[in-house]
Order: structure tokens, then C-alpha cells, then sequence
RNA sequence: GCCUUCGUAGCUCAGUGGAUAGAGCGACCGCCUCCUAAGCGGUAGGUCGCAGGUUCGAUUCCUGCCGAGGGCACCA
């Protein structure tokens, strides 16, 4: 349930205080580093020793200060001193700044940095000023990227897998665009190949069924219950006029081979691989059947219904692309034969074994690939690689491309080629995402019972869902524990974030209940009155959410944005559980509080939007 | 066999070339006459898989070994 705040939804603006000007601290770690670049020329200065790179990192503990650098212990070596007489000299060079209270000197020879605690109460200002804007880079002058993500084939519903993807890849993009990206959302269909045959002979099978006939169910096709759902579809849409008989479809066909008990691996798969062929010979007997354009009609019925559920539940999961781009299109529209015509003009293919190849392993690829293959169809790699071409085509230097960690191998073909065509090693960015395990064990389309991404948006909703997704690394293992996903409880760890911003907004609630007022042009003088430990933690995470961001997108990591709002979240119970907001006899004071916790609202707001989980005002 | 991701608390996972390695859950002990207890405070729990190497300093980087997942198609 939302309802509007009532202390007016937008952030006003506050007015920066004239007197005692310091520099807000997200500034102030620039600030520093060229405090410390200075000495840094004075220590060096007759030394032959290398400049090294200044590292200044916050501290993770308030009694280290707020900024430290290592710079003495990597300067120890080279300068032939004991650390701590590098740091003392050090810390003699630097200039003086109203900014900094205190430098110590700590431990093996780290420098401590305290700040003037109005370069933190400052943070407010700009939060508040700038709103959903804080910590974003909306120029999109950063460059230009396309992020191709999900891309699940339309031949079964998603499952949780797809889910990982779809949070990621979804989350990357709005990172990207927070740090002054143009980016670009593609969906990739895989609607040509042989996958789509065994798609639509599944369906038809089971539209056969429907319409009375009797007839076994190939081990090699799709069995779940979504096919049969589509071929009532099918069904509804063209009556019975694809209807054969099931003597008519099984005439002179020999019956499909069984894996027997007990056989051995070598036995399975040769009997799998005479199962594919089965398929193959059901779907060259449909097509007789049918017809061209019978056959079509199978295809595009189930192609549609399928795109359709996935469509529906990526709408369901928040999740948008900028463009549907089909291989099917592609191929139809000549740019692959185009693509083939660029390889072979640069003398990169050649014929053996009735195949087209490509010189991949000239691009540092393990072996050459197939293009064409002897039957005459195209790979899918064929037909990738010229949506990759296409994708560059059209102006986009950098593609992202989110996959499964299953297609690894799959990285260095597409860059070979990609490199092979631009010359460019580069534009290629692929990220993998590890595989997601149940408790219930590993999930696949055949498999005929699996939880799908619909079952669990469902029941757990989207917000539970994609936090879960994104509180793991993507390139680590997720055990999805369903149970916890599903639960309505505080367990649940999205409801630790949400609730911190519901909090606050039951607070200004109360504050109109009361009749009280707060309004931030008031609370710009009030700010000296945030001198409690809670209030420092809380402006300290307040003035690194711009760098967090920064961080998280170059390296490709949302979940490090979940673990910052976990840290905000927390900050903001431990404060509420110890002091008031709504101080009765303190008008300051409570102007002073309300305006911390407006500003640490519009940063959890501001963080859940790039994790597309809603900030719920009432919980 | 080769390539790759990993091995951190009972479980699920963060983290880092540096100062006592963190969180959630689970266990135990406390906190609502007070802005939502979906919360807070505290206790217990770790030879950071094993062995070497580089380094002033390694859980982090390198090598080997053990163990787990994934990949090594004229499949997609």
C-alpha cells in the first residue's frame, strides 16, 4: 500500500549556509588527496624514489578517523625509513585546511584523517537539493553501451535462472545510467533453429491428443504442461484443421528408440542422439502433413504464446527493454548473409566437410567453428555473430552481454569474431551469471515440473524477489532458499531496507498528525545540532552513496549497492531505537533530525530504484 | 585431460595487499507507559580448503595439491 507523504513528497530545497563554508564531505576526499599530493612533492623532493599512487580509502571504523592512506608504508621501502618516520614527515608537509581536525598517525604507519564534522552535516544540503538526482550522473556522456540480458529462448516459461538475469541484467542498466551512461536494453530472440521445431512438434502432438488421437510422446520434445496449455490455444484459434491422423503421422515411422535399464553412458547418449533423430523425423513428417504454411501456423501460434508468458512476466519483474530484436527478422532480412559476405571478403572463412567455417582460433579462440553446416542450415553462433555485427552497426561501441556462466565457452568465438570484423578486442563485455540452485535441486525445461520466475513473482513478489537476486555476487553460486523468498515475515531481508524508509515516513506523518511543521529552509541552521555517534554514521554513509554508486558500476557489481543500503538501513534503526525525532521541547534540535532522516529517506528511495525494488511509504 | 568459477562462523553469503576478518539466519541473554518490535543492544561461534612462494605485511597476488559447480558440438 503507498499514500502520499504528507511532508509533501518532493525534497525541497535547502539553502547552503554562508557562514564557516566547508566543502561537503564527498568533495572532501579530493580535497584531501591534493593535501596529501603536496607533501607527497615535498617528501620526494631529491629522491629518486617512483611516485607512487596516493590510495585514500574511508575508514571502517570511527576511531580510525574518516580518511586513511597507506601512503607511508608504500613509501618506506623506496625511501629506505622505518614507516612511521615517513608518516611523521608526511604528515609535517601537509598544508593546513579548515576541513581536517586531527591526523594521526596509527598502527604500522597509517595516516587518520578526522574532518570537520559541518563537511558531513553539508551532505544534507545536497541531498535534499538535489533529490532523486543525488548521486547520479544523468549526462549519458560517459559513452554509449548496449546491454543485451535474459534473451531466454521462447520455448518454455522463464525459470529462476532467467529470474538471476533478468535482476542483474536490469539492474546494470539502470547502474549505467546512473553513472553518466547512454544505454540501450536488448532482448534477443531466439526464434530460427531447430529448437522452434521441437517447440511446435510438441505442440502439435499435443493438439493431436486434443482433438481424440492417440499417439506416443517423443522423449526429445518439451512435455510440460505449458505445451499442452498451448496447444489448446493452438486449438482455439484454428479449430481442427491441422488435425492428421495419428496412423497418417506414425506411417513407416520406426518406434523411437529406449534408454533400457542399466545401460551404460556410452549407451545413453548414442540412444539420446537416435531420439534427436526421431524428433527430427516427426518434424519432417509434420511439415509434410501440414504443409508450409500449416507448419508456420504451429510455429507461430506456440512462438507467440510463449514470447507472450515471457513478456508478461518480465512486466511482472518491473523489467523493460528498449527493443525485441528476432534472429528470425535477422536472417530474413539478409543482414546474415551480409555478415558472411564481410567474413569471407576479409578471407576469414572456408569450406571443409560440406561446412562453412570460421577462423576463429586466429583470434585467440580454441578452434575454428562451424558457420554453415553440411545440411545447409546456420549455427546459432552464425546468426549471433551477425546480431553482434548488427549491434555495432547501429552505434553502439560496447556491447554488454549477460549470459548463463554455462555459455563461457561460448566468450571467445563471439569476441573473435567481433574482432575479427572491427578489429576491436574490446567491445565485447560479457558478464556470467552463476548458476541459481533450489533446495529442491537443479531445474530444466524438459524436466516438466520446475518452479518458473512467474510461480515465484507470484507468491513472493517482485520486490522480495529481485532484492534476493541481487544480495548475491553475480559470479557466485546462489542457493535460492524459496521458502525464505516466499516468506511474508522479517525475514525476509528486502523488508529491512523498505521498513527503514517506511519508518521515516510514519514519522513526517506524525509530525501532520501533530500539527508540527518542518520545512528544510528551516533546518540549514540547525544542522551543528547533529553531533550524536548515530548522526555521524549516518552522515558518513550519507556522503558515500554518490561513490558507491561510482564503484558498483564500473565493476559491474549491483549487489554492492544492496549491501550499502543494508548499512543505511541499519544505521537508521540503530538511530531511531536510541533517540527522538519528534522532539517536543527542541524545535532545532527536531528540525536538525527531520532533515538527516528526509535526506537518509531520499537515499534509500534513491538506491532501491537501481535495484527497481519499490521504497513503500507504509509497511 | 584442458579451460573456467569457487572453497571464509552450524547454515546462506559479504569483504580486503595492511591495524582485533564481517552480516543475515540459527543458539543464548536483554529492550515496547515512548515517532510501526518487519526494530534495537549484547553473548557464543572462524588455523579465511591444504602446502609452498612473492612481500615490511597474504585470507587477498603466484604455483601445486585436495574438493565442488560450469564449459570443452556441423546444440542452442
Amino acid at each position: 500500500m503507498r499514500r502520499p507523504a504528507k511532508d509533501g513528497g518532493e525534497a525541497p530545497r535547502l539553502q547552503s549556509a554562508p557562514k564557516n563554508f566547508c566543502p561537503p564531505a564527498s568533495s572532501m576526499k579530493t580535497q584531501l588527496q591534493e593535501l596529501l599530493a603536496h607533501a607527497l612533492d615535498q617528501i620526494l623532493a631529491g629522491s629518486d624514489a617512483a611516485r607512487p599512487a596516493i590510495n585514500l580509502d574511508a575508514t571502517k571504523d570511527a576511531k580510525f578517523g574518516d580518511f586513511q592512506t597507506n601512503l607511508a608504508l608504500q613509501l618506506a621501502k623506496p625511501l629506505g625509513k622505518p614507516p612511521r618516520a615517513v608518516a611523521e614527515a608526511l604528515v609535517a608537509a601537509l598544508p593546513a585546511s579548515a576541513s581536517v581536525t586531527k591526523v594521526e598517525i596509527a598502527g604500522p604507519g597509517f595516516i587518520n584523517f578526522f574532518l570537520n564534522r559541518t563537511a558531513f552535516q553539508n551532505v544534507i544540503a545536497d541531498v535534499l537539493a538535489q533529490g532523486a538526482q543525488y548521486g547520479r550522473d544523468d549526462s549519458g556522456t560517459k559513452g554509449r553501451i548496449m546491454v543485451e540480458f535474459v534473451s531466454a529462448n521462447p520455448t518454455g516459461p522463464m525459470h529462476v535462472g532467467h529470474g538471476r538475469n533478468a535482476a542483474y541484467g536490469d539492474s546494470i542498466a539502470k547502474l549505467l545510467a546512473a553513472t553518466g551512461w547512454t544505454v540501450w536494453r536488448e532482448y534477443y530472440i531466439n526464434d530460427a533453429g531447430r529448437q522452434v521445431d521441437i517447440l511446435a512438434i510438441s505442440v502439435w502432438l499435443r493438439y493431436l491428443e486434443l482433438c481424440g488421437e492417440t499417439l506416443p510422446f517423443p522423449k526429445r520434445g518439451y512435455p510440460a504442461d505449458y505445451i499442452r496449455r498451448t496447444a489448446a490455444a493452438l486449438r482455439a484459434t484454428v479449430g481442427d484443421t491441422l488435425k492428421r491422423s495419428a496412423a497418417a503421422v506414425l506411417d513407416g515411422v520406426y518406434a523411437e528408440p529406449q534408454v533400457p535399464d542399466g545401460a551404460s553412458d556410452a549407451d545413453k547418449d548414442r540412444i539420446k542422439l537416435q531420439q534427436e533423430a526421431y524428433a527430427d523425423v516427426l518434424i519432417t513428417r509434420a511439415r509434410a502433413l501440414l504443409g508450409d504454411a500449416g507448419w508456420e501456423t504451429v510455429k507461430q501460434t506456440a512462438l507467440a504464446e510463449q514470447l507472450g508468458v515471457i513478456k508478461k512476466t518480465l512486466a511482472d519483474f518491473n523489467v523493460g527493454f528498449d527493443q525485441w530484436s528476432s534472429e528470425a527478422a535477422l536472417v530474413k532480412s539478409g543482414f546474415v548473409q551480409k555478415a558472411l559476405k564481410r567474413l569471407a571478403d576479409k578471407g576469414l572463412t572456408y569450406e571443409k566437410d560440406g561446412a562453412l567455417w570460421m577462423r576463429t582460433e586466429a583470434f585467440g579462440d580454441e578452434k575454428d567453428r562451424v558457420l554453415i553446416k553440411a545440411d545447409g542450415a546456420a549455427t546459432y553462433f552464425c546468426n549471433d555473430l551477425a546480431y553482434h555485427v548488427d549491434k555495432l552497426d547501429r552505434g553502439w561501441p560496447i556491447l554488454m552481454d549477460v549470459w548463463g556462466a554455462d555459455h563461457h565457452g561460448y566468450i571467445a568465438r563471439v569476441r573473435a569474431a567481433i574482432e575479427a570484423l572491427t578489429e576491436r578486442k574490446d567491445a565485447l563485455n560479457v558478464q556470467l551469471i552463476q548458476f541459481v540452485t533450489l533446495s529442491s535441486g537443479r531445474m530444466g525445461k524438459r524436466s516438466g515440473n520446475f518452479v518458473t520466475l512467474q510461480d515465484l513473482i507470484d507468491e513472493a513478489g517482485t520486490d522480495a524477489t529481485r532484492f534476493f537476486y541481487l544480495t548475491r555476487s553475480h559470479d557466485q553460486h546462489l542457493e535460492f532458499d524459496i521458502d525464505l523468498a516466499r516468506s511474508q515475515s522479517n525475514d525476509n531481508p528486502v523488508y529491512y531496507v523498505q521498513y527503514a524508509h517506511a519508518r521515516i515516513c510514519r514519522v513526517f506523518e506524525q509530525l501532520a498528525e501533530k500539527g508540527g511543521r518542518w520545512k528544510a529552509e528551516d533546518a540549514a541552521s540547525t544542522l551543528h545540532r547533529l553531533d550524536t555517534e548515530h548522526e555521524k554514521a549516518l552522515l558518513t554513509l550519507l556522503t558515500r552513496y554518490p561513490e558507491v554508486l561510482r564503484k558498483a558500476a564500473a565493476a559491474y557489481t549491483p549487489h554492492t549497492v544492496v549491501f550499502y543500503l543494508k548499512d543505511l538501513a541499519e544505521a537508521l534503526h540503530s538511530y531511531y531505537n536510541v533517540h527522538r525525532f519528534l522532539v517536543d521541547d527542541d524545535t532545532e534540535l527536531q528540525n536538525a533530525r527531520l532533515a538527516l532522516i528526509a535526506a537518509t529517506r531520499q537515499v534509500l528511495k534513491n538506491g532501491l530504484t537501481i535495484l527497481g525494488v519499490s521504497a513503500p511509504e507504509k509497511m
